[in-house]
DNA sequence: CATGAATGAGGCTTCATTCAT
DNA sequence: GATGAATGAAGCCTCATTCAT
């Protein structure tokens, strides 16, 4: 990865590295980047404030590399559940991928939190973490658009749509309300989706 | 306002909040909050540094103080336009609000900007902040639903499905794109939500 | 001057700013440029060391700052106490400003020892310094040669022989004896020079 | 030597002692001692960072050894040099001594560079290494004073001029040309000292 | 009301040095 | 002998806030 400085070379470095990053995520999610101190991040972490910068080179870099990091986790996790579905509606991809993402970001509200405040932490990591989202949508869209399975509407706008919805629960259930949603509440937001989107609900 | 210090007694001084107002407002959604120092939003003004504290006892109360000033002007703002349409039809007053939303927030983007980092300069206004637009929605929602005018879905995840549209659309068209979205994107993104909540659409 | 921040608007600004070149100065003569702490050069100059920053952006700016003015007032005098004497000899010239360079450097030892080890602390200024010296010895041995006043040797050389006569000079007795070389002293190192330039001594 | 802490026992460790000792020459050199990092000098050497540490106890004592030996093999080969000339006319003497020096520091530019900054990183050794050079040349000019070869001027002030000269001619050429001088360079500096020393020129 | 110089606590980062392997 | 990850004291600099004018 790019914003690191010092790729660990033996196991007790990358045990290291791993620490500063739990501490890190946690961190940020709880307090915010600015709140938060890089002495912070090393007492969580059971480490000198020195070694933070053995493999970074500084505190936004750490930052970066957290974002860049766990929406590649999602973004994966979320492609290999679509692939266990020999599925080729997408609205059904799109629910497991729904489910996916509310598992995954109760279990790392960090990158939930991390993302929220890029806009004002790294504007530039901020735009591109959506657009990468929206351009995966874009295409999934458009092949369900020309099966004739979902309506013709703008598919960019339909992506932040879909993007929208999702953040916005999570952040009531899993931030205001500190919960996960039910299997029952996520199929009302799902049966919502599927009505605006389908050709023929 | 209770998060301001004094209240401006003399032409002279209203003047001076308001400058500082604006500039804090630029600046924060510019900047963020954490990257904007009190000397900038007072270079902005065009005042002297202490001035800013004649005003507000703090940075942060000048934060909170526009969140909630530009928050309230922009429900003002949605409230009015619904009440001059005679319809009970949710949706439609849904759509009427929604442009009101988008023209609003083209106009202060710093509002935009604010909220969207409330969440960690702070928090507790933050949640405040959605959950007071939240539980305006279920109102409308219920009334619409009692009617069978829309779908019995549960009213609070609605609304943040509501919300999550709306502020993730204008991120991508205002902040990312840096345009307004023209008519008909808007009356597509309608569409879909009309489909989706309807319960005859 | 470019290596300030800002220029005192105030008498009160006035005073500061020369008590911090007053103190960075003698600080920097004494112990060095790395070994002084700008915590070092506000306490001497009795002020807070946030206020050092309101004059310089930094600590190596107040180095170059001192430098620069320090050089620039040396060479100011030298000129002055060369132009108040109707001679062209360039010899009886020399003899005075080197007196005057010997005055000088007593009352300012920091100028000294602040050019003497910028070669490590800013390799740019350190040639532009002796340089700028080196230029203006050139002119005047040339025309010392074409009057047939001194013998044809090689001019940059000469006026490096020259400063590091004095340079050295005024280390033996300034630094290491602490004391300024009487006339006795000086008049001999003069002899010394006069005999070396002189076509005709 | 006494600032080292371990005398290399293998041929291995003689090797590595020597890879230090350049390594710390060149950059003292060129970033000066400040400057320099105890892990850049390792890194040049090709070795880990602690292994500095098996040969010297610290920074500071590793630049006093170079100065020391380096101090003590110029002043070795400028005694080689002139043991080889049977003559007993100082000024023939020196001016071997001068060739000798430029090429020893043309060669060892590390040296030079060491010897300058000591000033502010070992003031001690700076005093005492000058003193050193300036008590040799003093017993030198004073025998040929006694002989009536060169004129009765301060013998300590002449080993400065001398020093001066020396001093500011490398850096000139040195330093600042990134050449050595030309003999005919070094013929007319020995022309200027000569004149200006002999008694009868 | 307004000014802007001054304050000083506190954050980020560096780097000489140590020590377990 | 050699390694390199870890340490932590200490320095540079920032910036919200105060206050004398």
């Amino acid at each position: 990865m790019e914003y690191i400085k010092q790729q660990p070379k033996t196991k007790r470095g990358e045990e290291t590295l791993r620490k500063i990053c739990e501490a890190a995520e946690q961190l940020f999610a709880e307090k915010g980047y600015y709140a938060t101190e890089v002495a912070d991040i090393t007492r969580r972490a059971g480490i000198s404030s020195g070694t933070f910068y053995i493999y970074f080179p500084d505190k936004l870099s750490s930052f970066r590399y957290l974002m860049d990091e766990l929406g590649h986790e999602l973004r994966k996790e979320i492609r290999a559940a679509k692939e266990e579905l020999p599925s080729n509606s997408m609205i059904e991809l799109e629910a497991l991928g729904m489910r996916k993402f509310f598992r995954f970001v109760s279990e790392h509200i960090g990158l939930f939190a991390i993302v929220w405040q890029s806009q004002f932490v790294d504007p530039e990591s901020f735009k591109k973490y959506y657009e990468r989202f929206s351009s995966g949508y874009i295409n999934e869209i458009q092949e369900a658009q020309k099966r004739g399975e979902i309506r013709p509407l703008n598919p960019a706008y339909l992506s932040y749509c879909l993007m929208g919805i999702y953040n916005f629960v999570a952040l009531k259930s899993l931030v205001f309300d500190g919960k996960e949603p039910s299997d029952e509440e996520l199929e009302q937001i799902l049966s919502f989706i599927r009505r605006g989107l389908l050709e023929k609900p």
